[in-house]
DNA sequence: TGGGATAACATGGGATTATATGGGATACAA
DNA sequence: TTGTATCCCATATAATCCCATGTTATCCCA
């Protein structure tokens, strides 16, 4: 981990996906989405019409990785710089975009998760939604509980990573 | 082949596709398109009144490649960037161009998928479409779950070529 | 500052609509 | 004709819309 991690550079109103909330995911596999995670995404400009979050499977573990359509649009952004047949650009468009679902927003801001992706993330009647910025997780309650353990200890030793005024060379 | 030659310039409001979807091919060579595909071209500016997709051989592989009518439209922008007889545009147009059909929607947004190009997929019976942003594949079940071999590890390597913030010089 | 009024939010359930898919009828070309 | 492609309609399933409700948070005024 290095600098860049907590770097800022942004430019024009972003907003953030901040804090932990659980809620419930009832029998027809909906769950209300943050009201903060939803302003959040109307708050945030995009090239797409879409309303409502994206989320995709995890690479790291047995959870889900969500944000808002423009999330991917800057995925997008950085893979256009690496050729059409590039391994890797293709190896993340496959694990991120290709497995990621579009979930819209219903009148009272629910989505409905596929069966599949709770499969993956082991949900079972609560859901954890944690904003980590540009992005958030779905957790189950449980196992979010076990991956906090260490955590604390990392956090501890990286706070000299923490700085409230930009550096002047970054360039994120 | 250089990723310049294909770059695409868009400007306004653009869809994305995402998720893969598995339909079926009927005893009319038909296939229905997933109607988030269907969403994603509609919402797309073209300069053609065109309902439906265009899709080619591609290039790397016994699967197809496509993407609305809007995708063909920058790859030509890209090309007219280039010299009329460069040997680079020349040979793109000879195998997209010219190998690409373009099929349209019938009324419940299916199309049908010529002969030849069954032939070249290796299609039979079922059909899946992967979205990978600006354009998709469509593939044989089978291939495709042969084509995922050692992607999610080199997915977790180039992770860091996602970036959620734009360049500093990029002018989009 | 207390406390009632109002609004926002999360959530349940039924009604309605969209989607994928099959099959027949019709137009067209070789 | 014979095969091919397009259009139209039917249907089971799945997804979405809409309304109702309890709870919490916020506002407002005395």
């Amino acid at each position: 981990m290095n600098a860049a991690v907590l770097g800022t550079g942004v430019k024009g109103k972003i907003g953030m996906f901040l804090s932990t909330v659980t809620n419930s995911l009832d029998a027809k596999g909906r769950v209300s989405v943050p009201a903060d995670f939803r302003a959040t995404i109307s708050e945030t400009p995009s090239k797409s019409a879409f309303d409502g979050i994206v989320v995709w499977p995890s690479l790291d573990g047995a959870y889900l990785e969500g944000g808002g359509i423009s999330l991917l649009e800057d995925f997008q952004n950085s893979l256009d710089e690496r050729e059409h047949y590039d391994a890797e650009r293709s190896a993340l468009q496959y694990k991120i975009f290709a497995a990621s679902r579009q979930l819209a927003f219903d009148g009272g801001g629910r989505v409905s998760l596929p069966k599949d992706l709770h499969e993956y993330a082991g949900l079972n009647g609560k859901v954890t939604f944690v904003g980590l910025g540009r992005r958030f997780e779905i957790w189950s309650p449980k196992a979010l509980e076990d991956r906090q353990e260490g955590l604390l200890a990392l956090a501890r030793e990286s706070r000299h990573l923490l700085k409230t005024v930009k550096p002047s060379g970054a360039s994120s």
